[in-house]
DNA sequence: GCAAGAATTCTTTAGACAGCATGTC
DNA sequence: CTAAAGAATTCTTGC
């Protein structure tokens, strides 16, 4: 009887998948015992069909009416799974949801819901937000688990499964990972039995580039043209083949001039039919923005020919449209920065990395560790259209040939481990867990640590004791906690943690407390700041890091800037001979462009003035109106001054929509933002009232639409 | 005397999660 | 403490 429902949910599995049979590692699991509800760390190539086991255990759960919870390290990958489950599974009753950052923040509703696609740091979220369903949780998928080796989200994510182990220790854990050498490592940590594999439904193999051939392995090799560049050989190659490649380099610049240069040549394997429809792709990707800046224009050129760069430089629309015309078939040759590596479900023929090397700020240029190339190579090789999918790499020379291959190819995948004691990350989550009360001592505090995937590992806890202590010391003196000592025959033994009400918004605010203190602390002297010196302080913070470089340009109207308002800052200025003086320019500037915004200045003008891409301020915008909602939040328990709070409200306003004060009232009407308010202002609607005053007609004349001015009347009435 | 091309020096360097309440050009 | 590509600048060469 058990075993026919089992089989009942594979065919239904396979069936919505249009699979014919379980690949070997499914049936693995199955014979593990996923569908007993065995913890499972599964450690396998992309495309290797681990998200179908998700699936399986899913529909398993649902049966046992618990919800599954999938965390995904992006908000594209956990928006893509949950299209995708949403399209297969929802006719059979399932209710799924997507909780990610700016979509919903109501916890409730999800209760409802059977399966939840969240990204880590939004469950991390819900958690400190106490959300009340999570007890109901049967199963959590972790996917691409590796995430936890990385320096800068892996502790979130490493901190979330080891809370969720504790407050759900029955429910089953799915652990999905590329390919690592210590999966057992995960397994142990997790109390998971271990799958490893390397399946692939299609083959994938590795190839070296020299000279005038690519020497493959496990297949025959490629002879090129000699009288080419590495990059024009290996692209000629390809289009020849009818294939389509990504080239993965180091930085957004080498990106951006391949992709140019190659462009020239792919034009010329071009037909009519695609001509025409990369000049439309092409114009739309010009006009992304009302005044095209130079990258757009670049970028269109390339589309043009056949070719486009691919970096976190350009806007979201930018790239789906590059995403959608490579799909397509139409852009055959993407240069990408490690952006397209992780996450975004680009499939293709063709990988090629030609840079094997990073810039690390204080190490130097590195080698790129083999998991990470392993990452650029894994989409290729696409089920419906190739027979195998090939990942390549660049030899310089001789012994850089060999060297590759040593390394890359015949090299191990490196082990991943926990990067949990880096102390910043330590700092939040430490907040985070006294708030919760899953740490109530310090003791308690470090045996929640001694939990994680870097206590399973570690034996000596002496460091992090340390850093604790320090931690704890900087908390309590920034108000966020309040201690006691626990007293024993008159020695210490423990101290108790409880969190202060403004700690404990602050962990749900989801700021760094590092970042909370600054601000509070900054916004004291708030008489004498103004915009600029406000900006720039709101700049400091670890959110809105990397602050942008420098160039000598830069330095120029920056420190004029720092020189006219000297007197307004409302921190103290490091001094110019002082080892922070640079970042601090750094900060100004990041300030500046907030004030360019502010004050009305063209994308465009900003962009080239200050060497900042689209994408880039777009995601500072962000950054900064969830800080200034922080500071009105922390205000109302801090009870900050009216004035204050007035001054970041409309701070706040202004920042979002990039607009002078004077235009605050039309901008808050729909379908109005920063062009369009300036334009009815300067035309004589100044405000609600002169608009409600005047004729449909005459604001259809101004904004070139009747449609948009009825939209505006309706809503004044 | 001048300009194209070579050599040298200078400059710069990947990515993208979170709160909350609704919509740009 | 480590590199390397591209841009900017200076130098060389050929006429």
């Amino acid at each position: 009887m058990k075993k026919l429902k089992e089989n009942e949910i594979i065919e239904k599995v396979l069936k919505v998948n249009k699979f014919k049979s379980l690949n070997p590692v499914q049936k693995e699991a199955i014979k593990m015992g996923i569908l007993d509800g065995e913890s499972l760390v599964v450690s396998s190539p992309t495309s290797s069909g681990k998200t179908l086991l998700a699936e399986i255990a899913g529909l398993k759960t649902f049966k046992n009416r618990k919800k599954m919870v999938y965390l995904c390290p992006l908000v594209a990958l956990a928006r893509e799974k949950y299209d995708d489950f949403k399209e297969k599974y929802e006719k059979f009753g399932l209710k799924i949801a997507l909780s990610v950052g700016n979509y919903d923040s109501a916890d409730p509703w999800l209760s409802k819901y059977d399966w939840i696609i969240c990204s880590n740091e939004k469950f991390d979220s819900l958690i400190r937000h106490e959300a009340n369903w999570i007890s109901e949780i049967g199963l959590i998928v972790a996917d691409e688990i590796h995430l936890i080796n990385d320096e800068s989200r892996g502790p979130t994510l490493e901190i979330l499964l080891t809370i969720l182990k504790r407050i759900l220790p029955k429910a089953q854990i799915l652990a999905l990972s590329a390919t690592i050498k210590n999966a057992e490592d995960i397994g142990n940590w997790l109390r998971a039995k271990v799958l490893k594999s390397d399946f692939r439904p299609v083959p994938l193999f590795y190839g070296i580039f020299s000279k005038n051939k690519i020497k493959m392995f496990g297949r025959e090799d490629y002879f090129l043209r000699e009288d080419l560049a590495p990059e024009e050989a290996i692209v000629e190659n390809t289009i020849l083949m009818k294939k389509q490649l990504i080239f993965f380099l180091s930085t957004r610049r080498n990106a951006e001039a391949l992709a140019e240069r190659l462009s020239k040549l792919v034009y010329h394997f071009l037909d009519e039919k695609e001509i025409k429809e990369l000049e439309k792709i092409s114009k739309e990707i010009e006009r992304a923005l009302p005044v095209p800046t130079e990258q757009c224009k670049r970028l269109a050129n390339c589309v043009k020919g056949g070719t486009a760069f691919y970096h976190s430089g350009l806007l979201i629309s930018q790239r789906e449209k590059i995403e959608k015309a490579y799909k397509k078939g139409l852009i055959k040759v993407i240069t990408s920065t490690p952006a397209l590596a992780f996450g975004i479900n680009l499939p293709n023929f063709r990988a090629v990395v030609r840079d094997v090397k990073r810039y690390i700020p204080g190490f130097g240029s590195v080698f790129l560790p083999v998991l990470e190339v392993q990452q650029m190579f894994g989409r290729s090789g696409r089920p419906q259209y190739d027979k195998w999918g090939e990942g390549i790499l660049i030899a310089k020379s001789k012994q850089d040939e060999s060297d590759l291959e040593e390394f890359y190819i015949k090299g191990e995948i490196e082990e991943i481990s926990s990067k949990i004691s880096n102390f910043s990350s330590l700092r939040m989550h430490s907040l985070s867990l006294i708030s919760n009360r899953f740490s109530k001592t310090k003791i308690e505090l470090i045996n929640f640590l001694k939990g994680t995937f870097f206590g399973s590992k570690h034996e000596d806890f002496s460091l992090i004791e340390d850093e604790i202590e320090r931690i704890i010391f900087l908390l309590e003196k920034w108000n966020f906690i309040k201690t006691k000592e626990v007293k024993e025959n008159g020695g210490v033994i423990d101290k108790k943690l409880a969190p202060t009400i403004l700690g404990k918004r602050v962990s749900q605010l989801y700021i760094d407390p590092l970042s909370a203190n600054l601000l509070i602390e900054g916004l004291k002297n708030f008489k004498v700041a103004n915009d600029f010196t406000i900006l720039t302080l709101l700049a400091k913070t670890t959110e809105l890091k990397p602050s942008p470089n420098l160039s000598a340009k830069d330095l120029i109207f920056v420190e004029e800037m720092i020189f006219k308002n000297e007197e307004n800052f409302p921190f103290s200025i490091p001094d110019q001979f002082d080892e922070d003086y640079e970042e601090f320019l750094r900060e100004a500037k990041m300030a500046l462009i907030f004030l360019n915004w502010m004050e009305e200045k063209s994308e465009g003008e900003i962009f080239d003035n200050f060497k900042m891409t689209p994408g880039e301020l777009h995601s500072r915008l962000e950054i900064s109106d969830w800080l200034f909602y922080s500071i009105l939040e922390i205000g109302k328990i801090l009870n900050f001054e009216k004035e204050l709070m007035k001054k970041i409200r409309k701070m706040r306003m202004r920042l979002y929509y990039g607009v002078k004060e004077e235009l605050l009232n039309l901008v808050k009407l729909r379908g109005i933002g920063r062009i369009r308010a300036r334009i009815l202002f300067d035309s004589g609607f100044k405000n609600i009232k002169k608009l409600k005053k005047a004729k449909v007609e005459e604001i259809a004349k101004v904004l070139k639409s009747k449609a948009l001015a009825e939209k505006i009347k309706k809503q004044i009435e």
